[in-house]
RNA sequence: GCGCCAAUAGCUCAGUUGGAUAGAGCAACUGCCUUCUAAGCAGUAGGUCAGGGGUUCGAAUCCCUUUUGGCGUGCCA
């Protein structure tokens, strides 16, 4: 798991420690300076492949003009045996390193070492952690926004296994309270309508009018017929909420199969209430004084705790509300299971409860520390079509669900699209989406992958078979694109861990579409067939390379490489 | 009202936690296939980084403020 970035960074930071160290020691700078700065990938590769700043960031201290610094520094250094020719000073006082051809046979040689685990960092040392997502309500049909928070939680999954944690995913299966009881109240309106006329029932306020409530109804009635009619209501209504929610549950597995994700874990609502689990959660929080009644509930004082505004925790019928299982079920998460982190996945909708909810559970009351509970919050889906945003609603059933938009667009497409960056609105232009040409970059990127198939097949038929890196002479890969390429190769690690600090799993979309581009760029530039022996082997292996890792990375998205388009 | 998030090219978005001349893709225009996949490549054009202050060697990035938009502020989840 060598991260040739970061090696690279940390020998410039060595380098120049030493250098100064020199150069103090024979005066030309003074001493006992706190040297910061450090190395960075300038912009443009004319500064450099890596650049230092240090000697401006001493300028300060130092009291002298940062060239004059970066020139007494410069003076020291020795680049002997480290991963670069040579060195200039440039611009306000830049210390720019190039690298030598022993760092790009390095690449090869670690892609080659490391395989279908190039790209795994170490920064999470087998922390257990938990990324729960999606979580769509089983009172119907998963939506466009289940379909973004799905993607993104999955390969933030995948992004932090790769980076070392041990990650579970979750689904927290909300089979119980007050949307259940509309749910089963819809259920059974839906019924006596179909068995006794559209006037035997009152569709409930705020019932579900989906389609797919009645589509419950008829199959009820199919398999029972009328016997439900003369049943008291609350028991007809468990029975329709059973039948309901095992229904919805298995079509939701079976929809997120589809789309490739899959759970370690369903975990179920109603489990914490049978428990007593939630019960026993709420008496923790009234023995030690937390609570308050009012109006006949029970409050959180949310406020002494640091939040906004108080919580019900049990309303005057003596529910539970939601706030008061979410803290259960937290504290399962933590105290029961033993997380070592966990991250939420949620809708802005649903920003303002994820803040007060984290002080909550980060207070005296409950005592887990702020930095083991995360929320990724993701913002809404605008689906426009024909250039008008489409209003969705899953109360009136008008929703465009996640099994529809996989019946128009693969699932290759439909993931890399809705892994865009979390914290920005997400427009869905449906007319475009359905496109499968050219304008969806995963296109792009897959085109990448089979062209390098087909180029290795091709070479294969004429006896060119991919050499080890050990044979290789890296040293004549030397045209610029084959440089660069072998640069964006190395940086894999290191955006695995950026995209794991940042919860930011659409940084793997970014960098594949650029190894695509600079693939690309490389195959109209440099010929593979016909070259030198030595040359031809050294482009192949390159070619090789990439194939590689871009099925690592693709498939971190849950993305196919295929072999051809 | 208060709180959170955002505002970068005509459109969709990057910008490596403060670095060098702010970058891609799409759309527009111009070129490149008798040779490994043209689902590709090269080029041209496109900017008051929403406005205004401040911090410093240096700001799209940090602080203050104004404007605009999204969301939240239920005994719904």
């Amino acid at each position: 798991m060598l991260n040739l970035i970061e090696s690279a960074k940390q020998q410039i930071d060595e380098l120049i420690r030493t250098a100064y160290e020199k150069a103090s020691a024979t005066g030309a700078l003074p001493t006992g300076c706190a040297l910061g700065g450090a190395a960075e990938i300038p912009k443009d590769a004319q500064n450099g492949d890596y650049a230092a700043t240090h000697a401006m960031a001493a300028a300060r201290e130092m009291k002298m003009a940062p060239r004059k610094i970066a020139e007494a520094l410069v003076a020291q250094l020795d680049l002997a045996d480290s991963y670069f020719k040579s060195c200039d000073i440039a611009g306000p006082g830049f210390i720019n390193f190039f690298l030598s051809d022993k760092w790009y046979r390095e690449v090869l040689v670690t892609i080659e070492a490391e395989g279908a685990s190039y790209g795994r960092v170490n920064i999470g040392k087998g922390e257990r952690v938990m990324v729960e997502f999606v979580s769509a309500n089983p009172t119907g049909p998963m939506t466009i926004g289940n379909a973004r928070g799905g993607v993104l939680g999955d390969t933030l999954a995948s992004v932090l296994d790769m980076a070392g944690y041990d990650v579970q995913r979750e689904f927290y299966v909300n089979d119980a309270g007050n949307q259940v009881q509309l749910f089963g109240q819809s259920i059974e309106a839906r019924y006596l309508q179909l068995c006794l006329g559209e006037d035997a029932a009152v569709f409930p306020d705020n019932g579900y009018h989906g389609d797919d409530i009645r589509l419950l109804a008829q199959m009820i009635r199919e398999r029972d017929g009328d016997k439900y009619i003369d049943m008291d209501s609350a028991a007809r209504i468990r029975e329709f909420v059973a039948f309901g929610l095992k229904h919805n549950i298995s079509l939701m597995k079976e929809h997120l199969e589809r789309y490739r994700i899959d759970f370690d874990r369903w975990f179920l609502e109603s489990e914490l209430h049978e428990s007593g689990y939630v019960a026993e959660t709420v008496k923790l929080l009234t023995d030690n004084g937390f609570t308050y009644e009012k109006d006949g509930a029970v409050w959180l004082k949310n406020t002494e705790l640091g939040a906004d505004k108080d919580e019900v925790l049990v309303r005057a019928n003596g529910f539970y509300t939601y706030y008061a299982v979410d803290i259960a079920y937290h504290r399962n998460k933590f105290v029961e299971r033993g997380f070592d982190r966990v991250i939420d996945v949620w809708g802005a909708d649903h920003h303002g409860h994820a803040i007060r909810f984290k002080a909550t559970m980060t207070s005296p009351a409950l005592g887990i520390d702020p930095d083991r509970l995360e929320f990724v919050i993701m913002q809404m889906v605008r689906l426009v079509r024909d250039g008008e945003t489409v209003k969705v609603s899953k109360r009136t059933g008008k929703a465009l669900t996640l099994n529809d938009l996989l019946d128009e667009i693969s699932v290759d497409a439909c993931r890399f699209f809705f892994n865009a960056k979390p914290d920005t609105h997400l427009e869905f232009d449906l007319g475009l989406a359905v496109r499968q040409d050219s304008e969806n970059p995963v296109y792009y990127v897959q085109y990448a992958h089979a062209r390098i198939c087909s180029l290795i097949t091709a070479l294969a038929e004429e006896g060119h078979t991919v050499k080890s890196a050990g044979e290789i002479d890296a040293s004549v890969l030397t045209d610029p694109t084959e440089r660069e390429l072998l640069k964006q190769l190395s940086l894999l690690p290191d955006e695995i861990r950026l995209a794991a600090r940042d919860y930011d799993p659409s940084r793997i979309n970014r960098y594949v579409i650029e190894l695509a581009a600079r693939f690309h760029r490389f195959y109209t530039a440099c010929r593979i067939k016909g070259e030198a022996d030595k040359l031809l082997c050294a482009r192949l292996k390159l070619a090789d390379s990439v194939r590689a890792v871009l099925k690592n990375a693709l498939s971190i998205l849950g993305v196919t490489a295929p072999d051809k388009m």
